[in-house]
DNA sequence: AAAATTTGTTAGAAGACTCTAACATATTAG
DNA sequence: CTAATATGTTAGAGTCTTCTAACAAATTTT
């Protein structure tokens, strides 16, 4: 028997646009069309077309030639999909001894996966963390999500004590990067010096006394104040 | 990114069709379309036209208006999907404290993640079992499975001390029929009487001293012999 | 063997998701 | 403010998977 989704339920297709609509919303409400098409890497028509559909399923807020939105409805279809994201990368993580730079191509696949209660239970086994490997916060149930408070390294000052806490974006070579400093959540790091010209950073950390990085790695680390 | 198979990897369709094609295999190996719809709840059309597009992937052999088969490369395909299914199923019953009348579906959706990876991990943490939680065999890495030699437990007589071993099928309804009557895997039976009318037997295992079970039940209880 | 039934095939169409080409509107630069 | 650029829309088409209706071949029944 071929299973098919139930059909009052988003699509494969359907749900990815939610989820990047989701993420590009993130800190914005409105997001344009082109920026959803480069997001998804598909063309502005098909984009155009899947967003009409998208408000005739009363998930997305849209008028011709205006930025788009997510209504409730959609914010919350969204939400829990992001949910199965980040609680299937931490199970991986924690449960089936992946590396965080291997969980997210899984996980874009998983998360399609209908069943709640596989996700509910990953949850149970893992006593209901508060955020996935990469330190971005996990959505309960309903879909609510603690927004996190997190600041970027860039905007602190020589001296200053922070505890890396998540990261601004996690692409598989950002964490292959880091792995290759010895960098991970939790790490307590002290800023050594800040270079003026391009805003790069040395920094002090658990083994290594002083290693530099740019200011857009510095960008993407967002951490929290130490004492 | 909307995040594509690799266009040399059957689609997930193309699986289900491969998978059904290999589960109507098991003890011949000519399958009519008819069959095939029928296992996919799908049209005849639907399924011939799938056909062709698999004989032009190498996948199946088939001739117009004779019965088809798989190929090697298409058998090796579908055990490796089954292998995905199988080791998922046991993954959320030994790992994740799920009944074995409710994996099925899930397993069903999850069989379609392309990471072999996930897989292997699941295989390795399990330490390779042999089994699902249905007794079916789960194919190795290169798609060979040990086929069972299990019989059916109509086919022995009173007196006879048997083991469960494997379920000839495996729906819900059967699987919670088996829970009511607190009959799992590996265990000891005895044959108390056969009804010569209907071929029903009375079994004595464990806490139940006689339970009544219909022939066609005793089909789908495959043992092997003990003592 | 002819008739009835079952099984398989072809043709044509529809829905979901995608594209390119061409055109329309909005925004930015001069 | 007009021109140039960027962004958004429409039209038309293609692939994948599915369907129904109509027809053809094979098998079974009588």
């Amino acid at each position: 028997m071929l299973s098919q989704r139930r059909k009052d339920m988003a699509s494969q297709t359907e749900e990815n646009y939610l989820k990047a609509l989701y993420s590009l919303s993130v800190g914005k409400i409105e997001v344009n069309i082109s920026e959803l098409s480069a997001a998804l890497n598909v063309s502005n028509p098909t984009v155009n077309s899947m967003v009409k559909n998208l408000k005739t399923k009363g998930l997305v807020k849209y008028e011709k030639y205006k930025p788009l939105s997510l209504t409730e409805k959609g914010r919350k279809a969204a939400a829990l999909i992001v949910r199965k994201h980040r609680l299937t990368e931490m199970f991986l993580v924690e449960k089936m001894g992946f590396g965080w730079e291997e969980v997210h191509e899984i996980a874009e696949q998983l998360e399609h996966v209908s069943s709640s209660k596989l996700f509910d239970r990953m949850d149970e086994l893992m006593d209901f963390p508060l955020v996935d490997p990469h330190g971005s916060p996990i959505p309960d149930r309903n879909g609510n999500i603690s927004e996190s408070a997190y600041e970027p390294l860039s905007k602190f000052s020589v001296g200053r004590k922070v505890k890396l806490a998540a990261l601004g974006h996690s692409s598989t070579e950002f964490l292959k990067f880091l792995n290759s400093r010895e960098l991970s959540l939790g790490t307590e790091i002290e800023i050594k010096s800040i270079e003026p010209y391009d805003g790069s950073m040395v920094l002090s950390y658990q083994n290594r006394a002083s290693e530099t990085f740019t200011q857009a790695v510095c960008e993407s680390l967002l951490v929290e104040r130490v004492g």
